[in-house]
DNA sequence: TGCGTGATTAAGTCATACTATAAAAGGGCA
DNA sequence: TGCCCTTTTATAGTATGACTTAATCACGCA
């Protein structure tokens, strides 16, 4: 992920943060260099090293003379970790979740496929590891999210396909999102997330690749009907 | 995309190239600053600002003292358009495409699915003017590949999913690659190419998902069948 | 032998000057 | 009057040199 601490990084997050919230307008213009250096007074180069990074993103294009525009939202990097993460910050709405959650459907039972036909001893180690990571913290505890993140970041590695494995943090992100929305007396969701967890585990040690597929659908799904329960508690009406 | 004329980006696009093909070491170090700058007699600015770029593309990563390294594969963006470019032309193995064809798989049928159920008459009118955009060119001419790509995006498109169509960069990048390796003469997968994009266009339009998702599936079938075909007749044993 | 501290080195940041480019304004020709 | 070409001008791109910050390593002290 992005050093937090560099100057340059600072300024990216800034903008970033900006150019997803909207503030700069959605399609378009952004507001000229110099008059951005004078609002953070920042220095030419470590602004213009902010843009570059971001312009890595797909967040914004720059040209002379017609300025540094917002890139339209579909070359945005969606998939990229610090995007997302900044979607976090900046913009956490319904639709963006169940895009999200969407995507999943489609790629983590199939990645649960090929975890169980290709693991090695070690990626089985691993994921079961992380499961039990889950097991022995306290619900919704930093160490069990981070034990969770870890299940879901093994299966990918166990794949063995690199393009594949950069969908990992898209998951990894709408993972922590949602249990981040959970509040934290949830008890009934947790132990079911477990058992659905226990599940796809078993099916992946038994190298049953249909079965993992399956059972990782059911738990994607169970995941996203708890994630779109509590949606519709915090802000309730306009349903699609 | 990256504009290729700014010195900057040729910097990005040298250095990117290198990183790729694993002349930089594969997972550690990288050249020292001031070394590659007289190599290529760039000023600093340029070559800082070049690797802010890739810094966001995850393929380097630079920390006071320790120097500029590259990063592990894993965190690289492999389905940012830019890498897959630059993939292309450093190092087109075979593995990589079997990679990105798997990923296909997985996600096209599924796009074509929400591409049939959510589709407006607009979409549909964009994928049936590629689709006629094939049909009325010479094959493997420039203008049927752009239609072939336009076909693809435009589905991704037609799903509504922001995070979902950022994949279509990579579909595209294998469609692109695996049509570039074909023999202009080879008139007979062109045709049968024809007939399945052709189904898909007509489940799509009848709002089938089911169907759209089947036929898209074996789009990406025979569209794989074809190229390992190829592979294998340009550089035979080793497979595995 | 072990640990803290300073020297070293590479990246990070700043300031300033100059260049290139593209968009818009202005002037000349038909 | 209308169009094309040139000039202007604003903005990002590039260059350079000085200075700051921060990891790493080696030295020296306990």
């Amino acid at each position: 992920m992005l050093s937090p601490d560099r100057l340059f990084g600072q300024v990216a997050h800034k903008l970033a943060v900006g150019i997803i919230r909207g503030v700069s307008p959605a399609g378009e213009l952004l507001p000229n260099e110099a008059d951005i250096r004078s609002e953070i007074s920042v220095s030419r180069t470590a602004y213009r090293e902010a843009v570059k990074f971001l312009t890595g993103k797909g967040l914004v294009e720059a040209r002379p003379k017609s300025g540094t525009r917002v890139a339209p939202r579909d070359s945005w990097n969606l998939l990229d970790p610090d995007v997302l993460a900044w979607h976090f910050e900046a913009d956490p709405n319904e639709k963006f979740i169940r895009d999200l959650f969407e995507l999943r459907l489609f790629v983590e039972p199939s990645a649960a496929r090929l975890a169980a036909q290709r693991r090695s001893g070690d990626d089985l180690a691993r994921i079961e590891a992380a499961y039990r990571g889950m097991t022995v913290n306290p619900p919704y505890a930093e160490p069990t999210v981070q034990a969770d993140l870890a299940f879901h970041e093994a299966i990918f590695e166990a794949t063995r396909n690199p393009p594949l494995q950069c969908l990992a943090p898209a998951v990894c992100a709408t993972i922590q999102w949602s249990l981040f929305l959970k509040a934290p007396d949830d008890r009934f969701f947790f132990t079911a997330s477990l058992v659905d967890h226990e599940r796809v585990l078993d099916a992946i040690s038994q190298r049953d690749g249909d079965l993992a597929a399956a059972r990782m659908s059911g738990l994607v799904i169970d995941s996203l009907n708890s994630t779109l329960r509590l949606l519709a508690s915090r802000a309730p009406a306009n349903a699609s």
